[in-house]
Parts: C-alpha cells; structure tokens; sequence
DNA sequence: TTGTAGGCGTTATCAG
DNA sequence: CTGATAACGCCTACAA
C-alpha cells in the first residue's frame, strides 16, 4: 500500500521531463535512448496509470453502468453474463446498480450520470414513468433501456415481444386442451405487467376462449408473492386447469402452492413461466417457460451502447428480440433426461 | 446531453468566486446571501458535481470491486446480494468483475488496484497462488478475500468452513444408513477442491467409513461437468448409494445423470449439495445441501472492507462462517410443500 | 526530439 | 466571510 508513483516520480527518476514520460507512456515518437531510460525507471517503481486523472483529462471514464431492478432474478443475470463480456473486450468497466425496482432509486441512477463517473447507461426498468422520460431526455450520458419506452424517447431501446410471448403460450396450453387458463400477473403498473395482462386476454380471444376477469389475479414478480397470487386465484376459480405465470419466479410460488393443495402438474394443472431463467430448467417439475430472449437483449443493450459510445450522436435504435416457447414438463409431463 | 456545468459556470453565473461555490455546495459556513445565490445558480443550470474532478483531488473514488469467479454461479450472487446494500448505504458503488476463475484475469484485477480507479476490492478467488500472494502483499488498495489465503497474508479474509460442511453432509449420509458414498468434486488445485477432498476422507473415517479412492471422481465445478463425472463414477462404482457433490451445480448435473440412468433420488442414491443456492430449493427433486453462508459471508467482507476503509491500517482479521446443513428431498424423499 | 506550461473540475489553504 | 491560487495526475499544444 505505499505511495503511488506519478509520472513525476518516474521523470525525475529517468532524469527527463513528465511530458517525455507521457509520450513513452503512450507510444509516441520518441528517441529510444528516452524510451529506455523511462521504461526501465516506470518498471522499477512498479508504475501504474491513475484512472482517475486519466478521466478528468479525457472526460472518459472507461466505466459502464448497469441498472438492474432484482439482483435475486436470474433474467437479470442473463443479461449482465451477456453484457459484461461485451464491455470487457471493448475496455470497459461495469458498475452495478440495483434499484429494486424503486422509481426514485433509478431517478437517482439516471441523475447521478451528471456525475460522469460513467460513459454510459444500460436500464431496465420495470416502470416508466413521466419522471423517467424527463430524465431520459436530459440524461448526460449515453442510455440503453432494455423494455418499452415511448416512440421519441432519445434513447436507443431493447425490446422483448411479451405479447407474442404469451401468445405462444396460450396457444400452447389451448391446444393441450386446457380450457381454464388463469393468469398471475406482475403489477399492472409496470410495463411488463401491463404487456403480459393485455396480451393475455388477445391471446385467449384469439384461441376463442371466454375472457374471464375472475381468472386473472394480480401479485408480484416475486416467488412468495407468486405463491400467494396462485393461492387467492384456486380459493376462487377451483376448476381452472392451467396458470399462465407472469414470470418463473411467480410459476415456482405457483409449483409450491399446487403441491400443497394436492393437485398434480401437469395433470391438474399445467404450469407456464417467463423468462426461461436457470431456475424453469431445475424445478421440479420443470417448467415450460416463454423466453424472452434476456440474454440476446443484455447483448444487444451492451452492443448499441457501444456503438453509441463510438460514434457519437445517431438516431436512436429499436431492437425487439423474439420469443421463444420452451417447453418441459410443467405442461406435457414429459420430463426430459441427461443433461 | 449538453455540456455539463461546473463550479465555474455557477461561480459565474451567481457573481461569487469558485471557492464559495464550492463552499456552499459542501455547505460549509456562509453568508446566506451568498448560498442563495449559488444554489438559484446550481438549480438553474442543473448542476450536478463531478465525480472524477473530486475524485482525484479527495483520493477517493467512493467505488469498491467485486470480483467474482463466475457469474453463472448463484453463490456468488448470493454474496452480491449482501455486499450491495452494505456498500451502497455507505455511499460505495460496486464495479463487478467477471474472472472466470482464470488466474490471469484475477492478476489483472489485483494489478488494476495500482489504476485507482477503486478505493478497494473483495475478491473471491479459486485458486491462490504464488502470485496471487506476491500481488496481495503490494497491492495498492485493501483487499478482502472471501476464501482462505495462508496466515500472514496482508487482507482481511472470510472464510467458510467447508471441512465442518462436509462433514454435516457426511454424517446425515451415514446416519440414513448409506455406507458407499462417493464424492464428485471440482478441481484439486482449488482452494474449496483442495479442502472439501480432504474433508471427505476425514468425514467418512470419523464415521468408521473405509476411505476407497474409487469412490472420488473429479470433474468441475459445473453442471455439464459435474454431469459427466458422476456418470464415469456411476460406471465405475455401479453400487453407490449416496453422492457428496462438491457444489449444487454439481449436484444438479449428478441428478439429470442419475435420472437418465434410471436410478432413483434418493431410494437408490442420495444426493447432496453445497452452497445451498436458489437452484437447491427449486431441483427436482429438491436438493440437501450444505449453505456454507455465502449471504453472510458477502455481508462480512464488505463490512471488513468498509471497517478497512474507514479506520485504515490496522491488523488483518480473519472471519469464519459455520456451516449449515439444510435438509430437503434428495437425501430423505419428502418434499416440503408450501413456500 | 524534448521541455515548459496550461487546463480538466474540485477541494483546500491563505491572505484579504 | 470571501477570493485568489495551488495542488490532485495526466495529456498536449506550443516553443525551444
């Protein structure tokens, strides 16, 4: 832990001046006597570069955020696995933000980007509220949301296709037979709630099937809440024999509160998650689950921030990544073996 | 993105100098007509301070890295999760760092400290080696290690203990009456590979279970790996009837292996895990695992860290979580229902 | 090719 | 209480 060397340090040592460092440093033209002398003094006092100043120079900090809502949600994590090598290979560093979904925690996150302690932003929030395009619009760096944001928004925009999503499920779970397809859903209030709630009742109508509000409960993304959701919704609609899950933390609440009241997956009633995290593979039983796509989307987050970051100004980009129904056991039975 | 103001702009802009804005915004003691003035010229211009200007004059970057071996692995998201919230609320933000286990990469982050762009690092290795040490005892920034690192080691270090670990399993094993136990573990030149083979042998004589090296298969700390050995150990020691897994993912793999070769979990083979990450309460079936706390022990480190931080230099200390063994399906049959 | 000097945005010292 | 002014460590004209 002792005293950093500068290049001052390293100057006086090689008996040449602090700008003739900076240029062997960076590979400027210079004599290679110089060079010499530098290297061998830099090399001796175990010489390192100060980020830090480096920064203020350059106005670069070589440092990308990522604000995720739920550290515990493995569709976060698929995302950062496909971000972070993106930015590693491009000399970035990542800085991790978890708001928990709170809105003024992500205010927060977008406003502290006047700090400059980043060169850019990739977000997912699960509400987007009027404080959030406000912020949006002024932002200070560069932002990336991964979700839905408005047409104009000036920022470039990763989308999942929930609707279609769904749909593949519904469509799934309809031509099994089942009849009785209820949905727990997220908060209304978040754009993914919203999407999933809507895209239910045109997925069943599509199918042919009544539109029944008694067959929809509202939870929360969380596995307990799932669990409770699921509990309230066979207290009310005993006959139902599907659930339609707004994402596989809420399909596994529903997987535990099943097993307690006695009725079989798939048997009784065929289960359908979101997100197609880790978790949908391990369950038991597994669980069929509509991918979203979170890696391809933390990918493509981290590559149009990249872009952006290297060339400059642009009309911002849309890119949606399609779904794709992943079927296991929590619908057909059939649970697969080996790896 | 408009150029951002700076204490110049302000000072401008309210008819004051440099240094009373920078006293008002720090609030230092003034006049109340001059801090009005600043802060109606702050507001106006949205200002918002320079993290890297402040940095670099403070010497401080209020950022601390996390580096983690693997970020497919629950464990340590388990430790995020903890280290997170301790380190934010003390006004900390968090730069991951994804090593891959890759001693190399682990070097480099070491190395990186000497950048300051970070006033402090917990890491997470595999493997400690001769460099890692070399790099411990200079480096330029404290460190805390969550793993053992040899006594004398200049950082403060979270230790499991895995020896106690393996022997709750071990003893659960024994007491359900299974006398061939194997042993599926990861890499002997890792630390955890390192003490959890040893820990086996020791574990199955305190129990007056003949140690048969037949009965150890190594593998990797992976799914797909941990996979192919237990099926090259269920080969080889057709009549086992109990696996002790090195780590839940190991665990998993054991039980997409067993099942596609027919045996039964745990009538015919028991099974437990370590870590007792998410994926072991959500396994089919749910998995016996041994929590070696890594919540805890994300939560220790960033304390030690942040102690370290505050206080300065002072002795390293050295933390032990106990082990917990959580029992589930994979070893005694009966699900648990309900959350 | 090399050195001197100014500035990136803040904080902090020291006179007024 | 306030205003110059000097760092923090680095980069980069510009001049020698």
């Amino acid at each position: 832990m002792a005293e950093g060397p500068t290049i001052t340090t390293i100057a006086e040592r090689a008996g040449v001046s602090i700008a003739s460092v900076s240029r062997v440093l960076n590979g400027l033209p210079t004599r290679q006597e110089t060079v010499r002398k530098v290297m061998a003094a830099a090399e001796e006092l175990g010489y390192v570069r100060n980020a830090v100043a480096r920064s203020l120079k350059s106005r670069r900090t070589h440092q990308v955020a990522f604000a995720m809502a739920d550290v515990g949600n493995p569709a976060y994590l698929a995302m950062l696995r496909q971000i972070q090598p993106v930015l590693k290979a491009a000399g970035y560093r990542i800085v991790l933000h978890s708001t928990d979904a709170v809105v003024a925690d992500e205010i927060d996150v977008l406003h502290s980007l006047g700090e400059r302690y980043v060169d850019g932003l990739i977000m997912s929030p699960l509400r987007v509220t009027g404080r959030h395009l406000q912020m949006l619009a002024t932002a200070r760096a560069p932002v990336v949301i991964i979700g839905s944001v408005p047409e104009g928004t000036p920022v470039d925009n990763v989308r999942a296709d929930s609707r279609t999503g769904v749909k593949l499920a519904i469509d799934h779970l309809h031509a099994l037979g089942r009849r009785r397809i209820g949905m727990v859903n997220g908060p209304p209030d978040t754009v993914p709630g919203a999407a999933r709630g809507a895209a239910y009742i045109e997925a069943l109508e599509a199918c042919g099937l009544p539109y029944d509000e008694n067959l929809v409960q509202i939870g929360d993304f969380y596995r307990a809440e799932g669990g409770r959701a699921v509990a309230a919704l066979l207290d009310r609609v005993p006959d139902l024999d599907a659930l339609m899950c707004a994402n596989d933390l809420i399909a596994l609440g529903a997987l535990d509160v099943l097993r307690a009241a006695g009725r079989r997956v798939p048997q009784d009633v065929a289960v359908v998650g979101m997100d197609d995290t880790d978790l949908a593979a391990a369950s038991w039983p597994s669980l069929t689950s509509v991918s979203l796509g979170s890696a391809e989307r933390g990918k493509a987050a981290a590559e149009l921030l990249l872009d952006r970051l290297q060339h400059g100004e642009r009309e911002p980009r849309v890119v949606t990544v399609p779904p794709r129904l992943v079927v296991r056991a929590s619908t057909t039975g059939e649970e697969e073996g080996g790896t």
